[in-house]
DNA sequence: TCCCTAGCGAAACAAACTTGCATTTGGGAG
DNA sequence: CTCCCAAATGCAAGTTTGTTTCGCTAGGGA
């Protein structure tokens, strides 16, 4: 639950930089690099956190080490965009693990998925599940990356 | 620089998991959930690191909390595919901060981004520079979201 | 059988995080 | 203009966490 709004000043920002590069960076570094005591330092990152401006910390893993080497996106496309039916849509996505991350888009698609699977088989036996089993899909369109050019969720910052 | 072929076995897919869903975890407790001790994991995480199996650790943070409210995908197809131009583009892509990711795909299009902007006057300037500017984009769509259902990099782990 | 490597746990150690407190700073209200 | 209050800081403990050391225990070859 964000608290309330919060504005963030120059340190704030400074220090989220560094941190969602490496957030194993030591409060001490943190506040060398930002011209703040390290305990300042802490509390800035303990308040961003409870306000919800940082959502997360997070090791990230590289896909293909533990056996997903295949990233795939996929644009859905429902029959019927009934709140109630989007909703399922939504639910369904999310509680999939394979689904990396889903939007709920505006233009020609609904849905923009990003899945991680290990092969083409196990891609061909989600699409049964998540498309051809729902009554409510259209169609999708595939796209196989063959380079993750840049992947993260590094956030540009102002200043 | 990946070191060698890392296998993993189940404590480390176990320690895995407890990362990249929270990286702030203390040793002792992720000893506790796996049954290992607390140096032991530590050792494993810290190979785990060199082997490039965990990519990074990384705070995420709320792009709109940051003044970045919209996150749209672009899908990029190229005049020409000569590998000298494909690599142009990566590189532009890449060291471009609204860029937050891209993949070089196959199918109908060649690249697909995903975009963070402060407003619709920031993204037409983006695209300007990103695909008018430069003489190889044939043509590109856009999508604009309006729920970010579920963001992160989460990867399935076998077990 | 012997040795050798890899990995473990317990304990000692070092570093980082966290808290309490006095101080400073920047505004309003009187 | 002065006073007072709220917010944020730095310093210095105190606490937790991370890291290293060490001796031990398998598990494989030679």
């Amino acid at each position: 639950m964000p608290a309330l709004p919060p504005s963030l000043d120059s340190f704030d920002l400074a220090i989220l930089a560094i941190l969602q590069r490496d957030n194993t960076t030591p409060q001490r570094l943190i506040g060398e690099a930002v011209n703040l005591s390290a305990p300042a330092v802490q509390r800035r990152i303990k308040r961003m956190e409870q306000t919800g401006v940082i959502a997360g910390n997070v090791a990230v893993i590289e896909p293909a080490a533990v056996g997903q080497p295949i990233t795939i996106f996929v644009e859905v496309e429902l029959e019927s965009e009934r709140a109630e039916l989007i909703d399922a849509a939504k639910r369904q996505f999310s509680g999939t693990p394979e689904v990396q991350q889903c939007y709920y888009v505006t233009g020609e698609a609904d849905f923009i998925l990003i899945i991680t699977v290990a092969d083409m088989g196990a891609y061909e036996a989600l699409t049964r599940k998540l498309f051809f089993d729902s009554n409510n899909v259209r169609k999708f369109r595939t796209f196989v990356a063959m380079d993750r050019v840049k992947v993260g969720l590094t956030v540009p910052l102002p200043g």
